[in-house]
DNA sequence: ATGCACTACTGCAAAGTGCAGTAAGCGGCG
DNA sequence: CGCCGCTTACTGCACTTTGCAGTAGTGCAT
């Protein structure tokens, strides 16, 4: 009854808060869903169900004939679930393997670069596809809980605006690494110099901005 | 000799490949430069540097009096490092707490909801102030490692652009959840609406832009 | 001289990951 | 008809990572 549970265990439970599911289910619910951002290997999920059950907070149903059983949330599962909400959030963790490599470029070659950045770019647009196939049926009232379309709107809004930032980011990249001959030592090029000054320039507005509406906010409390 | 480097080894080795450093200059530089695209824990980065002492690709440096050895790379560790960078990098994968939160907002209440966004937009504008500040000495010649200014531009942009996706997102789910008095069951509003069909209709776009880049791009080759 | 924060780690239990392996069902094919 | 390969639905295991508690030294204020 008494273990805390993981980020994972409180996704779980929340895919549980829907509708009871097999283990197998949650993987793959886990997988077209909550993808986008809990990113967890199948392993650890199938681990979970007895988890919950052992906090008190699903229990197992009768299986039906020799298929696996479901497991339903319980009103102590619910109320966990509740309170974990309105507990403080982790913060964003975002592991960008291709980026890291960006990082490390100058180690390798233009062409090594050129193919991680071709990479991503052929990823990004998968996912993409994935995620506009998934939302396209709640426009027309076809969508899965297409009540909560509200909500799965909004954090579909969130992931398309990452995608679309690393995208013309890459577009970015590729175009100006084109002409590369080397990855070492360039420096501040013509290509490079206007960039860093407009992460600067508006990375100093956005920070300014910001400083704005939080003082704007506390005036209001 | 044997055992294969995680991710995690290779960007320490990264790290090393620059100048040797000490366990907690690891940790340290880790922290500052490589925390936007590869977040550790800090207890796991003690123990690099023996692995990689261990795999041949670093040496431990004889310590000057009483304070800790650094590790050095080696010309294994740079060939290591050479083939790693020429390997299919992973793809990113982002862990994004608030927004599972998001997602099941409706589980919770306004305030819960509320409350995350807030949390993530201070967040969010603590890492730009980080991060310009971080930059701004690039502009001047002044910034660490000046001669690599070309590649760290190029992966700042990244951050920013994600960062700004990730700001305007929270601003619109601010605003748009403003008004609300009950999470649950809203469906597509006439606020919600606009956004899913931009999602659609952009993401439709940016599908048909990124096929006929590929189709491009195949005919190039 | 004592308290206290900060630096620089180490140990340990629990959680997560990757991958190999397994077993059942099922459609095709000579 | 039996076997082949494929997909579905998992389990076991070795290894890595994480979170957290603990510790030892150092500077510096009271």
């Amino acid at each position: 009854m008494r273990r805390q549970l993981s980020t994972t265990g409180y996704a779980v439970l929340g895919l549980l808060a829907l509708r009871p599911l097999t283990p197998y289910e949650i993987t793959q619910q886990m997988q077209r869903s909550l993808d986008y951002c809990w990113p967890t290997s199948e392993r650890s999920l199938y681990d979970q169900p007895e988890r919950l059950v052992a906090a008190g907070y699903a229990m197992r149903q009768e299986p039906d004939g020799d298929r696996a059983a479901r497991y339903e949330i319980t009103a102590a599962g619910r109320d966990a679930l509740r309170a974990w909400l309105a507990t403080d959030s982790a913060m964003p963790r975002f592991q960008n393997e291709p980026m890291l490599r960006a990082l490390f470029a100058d180690q390798g070659t233009v062409a090594d670069l050129h193919r991680t950045i071709d990479d991503l770019r052929a990823h990004v647009a998968q996912r993409r596809r994935l995620g506009v196939a998934q939302m396209e049926p709640y426009l027309t009232g076809d969508g899965l809980f297409q009540e909560r379309s509200h909500i799965v709107t909004l954090t579909a809004d969130l992931v398309a605006r990452v995608l679309d930032a690393i995208e013309d980011w890459a577009d970015e990249v590729a175009q100006v690494t084109a002409g590369w001959t080397t990855t070492e030592g360039l420096g501040l090029t013509d290509e490079i110099r206007p960039i860093l000054e407009r992460i600067v320039t508006e990375g100093n507005e956005r920070v300014r901005r910001a400083a704005e509406a939080a003082d704007a906010t506390s005036d209001n409390d």
